[in-house]
DNA sequence: TCTGGGGTCCTAGGACCC
DNA sequence: TCTGGGGTCCTAGGACCC
């Protein structure tokens, strides 16, 4: 989806089109700005001077999207807002409002799978979509479908997006880049020494800052380049398997399937502070903030059915450093009260003598809500028994 | 100059078991 | 007394993605 926060905001205020507007952050100073002009009303019209603007913000956020128009001035995702706001402080800035974004979300997946059903969720805003064996999937090399499913999808939600088709995930994806916004771009297998090779490496999706950094350093920049290498190289440099990953991708070969469902691994719940904490000094309003982050964590489980077994949590200190513990339960939770005891035994282990910028805790080894024996839930005979043991347990019970 | 929140996957070492 | 090979689980950190 093209711009999709951003877009999904000018849908409800279309006087901001074609204006620089970025969405950000979430913190109150926006929030609050906002709320007071609309007077608590979503819908009523808002004159655009009377927007916030990037320059009055305040606060620790990151741009998670910004309008075509604020790109101009250098603004993207995932930059500082204070550094956003020295760029372009006429931009105007609202907060990122979630149940819209999922509304618009589910609203435009159920429409891709209505045309095509075998549908990847890639998060809120992207799909990977197999047309292969989709009625008209073939013709022009899948661009008639393409088109199709960018008016379907406009004329369910106004919004629009950019389609790559390719052979294989890794290809459309790179593809989908070519031709933003509301484009459509096919690249073919012939099409890798043209299209593909003279990219820089950092546009293969799973080469981030540090790989790239690596093989910049390496006089290694354009794909191309990559491809030339020797996978052995390669692999000396960079381990077994990403070495001859990056050999193929390189050349264009990706074979993972898409995957149609998938079961969450880990459910979590963080905040960044609007100023760093002390674990002493500001104890009281620590513990606050991580009560409060079980509670959450709590809601969330057992809104989404989920029990865990492994609770962690994770500090960000002030030089932007990262610790987590995690501490495993002989028993499954859902319960807040629970899940603060597990996560404050973590906090025990983890040195306190910096000062925090973040708190979060995490919920793993999940299951099903419902689907634990109950042996499992409470028993305290087995409190200590591995799962993968439980059926020994069992055996021996007939012993008895 | 300052850097959110929610995720996934990988690696590597140690405990423990057979 | 000193010694194997294979497996799973747990933990901590890190890279990467949207």
């Amino acid at each position: 989806m093209d711009a999709f926060f951003a877009s999904v905001e000018l849908l409800r205020y279309p006087q901001l089109k074609g204006l620089p507007v970025v969405i950000g952050g979430g913190r109150r100073s926006v929030d609050e700005a906002l709320l007071a002009k609309e007077g608590g009303r979503a819908l009523r019209f808002i004159p655009v001077a009377d927007f916030p603007l990037l320059k009055d913000y305040v606060g620790r956020g990151v741009i998670t999207t910004a309008t075509y128009a604020a790109r101009q001035f250098g603004v993207g995702s995932a930059m500082g807002m204070m550094k956003a706001a020295r760029l372009c402080p006429q931009a105007i800035v609202l907060p990122v409002d979630f149940d819209e974004i999922r509304k618009y979300s589910r609203l435009f997946k159920s429409t891709v799978t209505e045309i095509a059903p075998l549908m990847q969720d890639r998060g809120v805003d992207e799909v990977y979509i197999d047309f292969t064996n989709v009625p008209g999937g073939q013709r022009e090399g899948g661009r008639v479908l393409a088109r199709l499913i960018q008016k379907g999808i406009f004329d369910k939600t106004g919004l629009t997006c950019s389609i790559g088709v390719a052979p294989n995930k890794l290809l459309a994806k790179m593809a989908s880049e070519f031709n933003k916004p509301n484009g459509i771009s096919i690249v073919q297998e012939s099409d890798l020494q043209t299209s593909i090779w003279p990219l820089n490496v950092r546009k293969i999706n799973g080469i981030g800052p540090k790989a790239g950094e690596k093989l910049a350093s390496l006089d290694i920049h354009t794909i191309g380049r990559l491809a030339e290498q020797d996978p052995q190289w390669l692999i000396a440099r960079f381990g077994k398997a990403t070495g001859a990953w990056m050999h193929e991708v390189a050349w264009g070969r990706d074979d993972s399937p898409l995957v149609l469902e998938s079961e969450p691994v880990s459910i979590s719940r963080e905040t960044t502070f609007d100023r760093d904490l002390h674990a002493v000094r500001d104890r009281q309003e620590l513990g606050q903030i991580f009560t409060g982050l079980c509670s959450k964590l709590a809601l969330d489980l057992q809104r989404k059915g989920y029990v865990a077994k492994t609770i962690g949590i994770k500090l960000r200190y002030d030089d932007f450093r990262i610790s987590t513990r995690d501490q495993t339960a002989p028993t499954y939770t859902a319960d807040a009260a629970t899940i603060r005891k597990l996560a404050g035994l973590c906090l025990k282990r983890v040195p306190l003598d910096k000062r925090l910028r973040l708190l979060g805790v995490r919920a793993s080894a999940l299951a099903k809500a419902g689907s634990i024996p109950v042996f499992e839930q409470n028993t305290s005979l087995v409190q200590s028994i591995r799962p993968q043991d439980a059926i020994n347990i069992i055996a021996t019970d007939q012993l008895f």
